[in-house]
DNA sequence: TATGTAGACATGGCTAGTCAACTACATACA
DNA sequence: TGTATGTAGTTGACTAGCCATGTCTACATA
């Protein structure tokens, strides 16, 4: 049989759902109270559900108290609102979940482990043909390009290889990653970006193999990252991970 | 080199900033405002932003509106607030980014691929000491069982071995899950519902080499997701997908 | 010097009412 | 019959003002 556990952090028992206080604020006993029914399945998904001039009547209050509350369970994707036409329970809505994907470095310092870094490249290279067209560059122009293996409790969690655009953190390289993670001086160059994700799994290469101390036929978690802002790419990155040591964790929602 | 090339769905190179519409609505103008500076690295992480009277003051609107604005910054973590003191951007901090995981149907059909699946397992079955403690009921007790292949375009994508807890789904078993797949029925059951799940990379047993036809040195990304209800667990997933054929993507914005 | 307190200032939350935009439906008209 | 038109009901958004609550500081007091 397979295991079935989940990992530790999934451990802690506590209430799915929080107990709802006496005296809570008028708006988040309304959003308490629509919560519940929903779960209850009144309201199937799709259907009209009370107006808000009803809401206002039923729990005497006013009517921006009543929008907040609509409006938040619609942000949270409970439920749907049309102009004109009313709300409704949501469409039982996208089958989809999010997961968080956790900067490996305060990962680390949350289990209370301790983190540090080996740098086996950090230089100024011409960029190959394939991260250029990425980057929308050139082929040939000068990137910048770190080989990073980041360790937990001096055993080798991720080997990370990241080209750098050097037009958005031309100081990049002047960093000390084995203390400081690319990531997190990455962030402050540009505070907001978008990211997009790929998670794989896959064989290391021999090289990859080699610096995570791990056979070439074990399989690994490989997260590919590609990182913008306003349109301009910061950076790629493809971090691999020992699959027999490295697991991505989420809880989700709705 | 690695293929840092993104999936398909990467590629559509739209702008990653929305253009500034004129006539927005106030508090969508006073929050685009302050989330360009945000991202412009005007106050660092961490420092003090206006407060709400200067904003009333410099937008000329109330002080709900101003209000509506931060909250929802808030909501979306780009700042923090604390009552009696003042509203911070942001510390850098959650270096954490969301990955969706969409429903393996919905998501082939996406592609416009068909999708199928083959019941290999479907009954009741005396519940497994592992399982038993995740549902937290006494080991022996009666649960579903099923096991099931998924299929875009002929081919095996993903392996899915699920335990139900029978008191939340008495009717499981009755599905066609040829056509509906389980994870979309026991939404109808439970409308709300929490999930807590992890990723990783490692190798299929025989039995699963043999379902989904790859060798059993294939790695693969593995699924595990455990769904609860109020408190109820419903259910244990296990899916298995060959690695060389899926992948997880995800889009994140801060 | 240490302590207590009042006031300034911040966010948290609410009310009552206004206007606008949109939808659906019944009604009147050609 | 088919097409306008009016109307009621719904959400979207805002204003002006109210009180509560939390934090910090300056100042008077012991």
């Amino acid at each position: 049989m397979y295991n079935y556990n989940l990992p530790m952090v999934f451990l802690r028992q506590q209430p799915l759902v929080s107990p709802e206080p006496t005296n809570q604020a008028p708006f988040a006993r309304v959003k308490a109270h629509l919560k519940k029914e929903l779960s209850q399945g009144r309201w199937p998904p799709g259907s009209l559900m009370p107006s808000e001039p009803e809401l206002v009547a039923q729990f005497q209050v006013s009517r921006m108290t009543v929008t907040r509350a609509l409006r938040e369970l619609q942000t949270e994707g409970l439920v749907t609102r049309l102009q004109g036409v009313g709300t409704f329970s949501a469409h039982l809505s996208v089958v989809s979940s999010n997961l968080t994907i956790h900067d490996l470095q305060q990962e680390i310092a949350a289990r209370g482990h301790h983190h540090h870094a080996v740098v086996h490249l950090a230089q100024e290279e011409a960029c190959p043909e394939g991260i250029a067209q990425q980057f929308r560059l050139p082929p040939g122009t000068l990137v910048f390009h770190t080989l990073l293996v980041h360790y937990e409790n001096d055993e080798p969690m991720q080997c990370e290889d990241r080209y750098v655009n050097p037009a958005c953190a031309p100081d990049y390289l002047q960093n000390d990653f084995t203390q400081l993670s690319p990531t997190y001086y990455l962030r402050t160059v540009a505070p907001l970006w978008e990211a997009q994700y790929s998670v794989e799994a896959c064989l290391p290469t021999a090289q990859e193999a080699g610096l995570l101390c791990i056979p070439s036929s074990a399989p690994c978690l490989v997260v590919l990252r590609k990182t913008a802002n306003a349109d301009v790419p910061i950076t790629l990155a493809r971090q691999v991970h020992p699959g027999a040591r490295y697991q991505l964790n989420g809880h989700f929602k709705p």
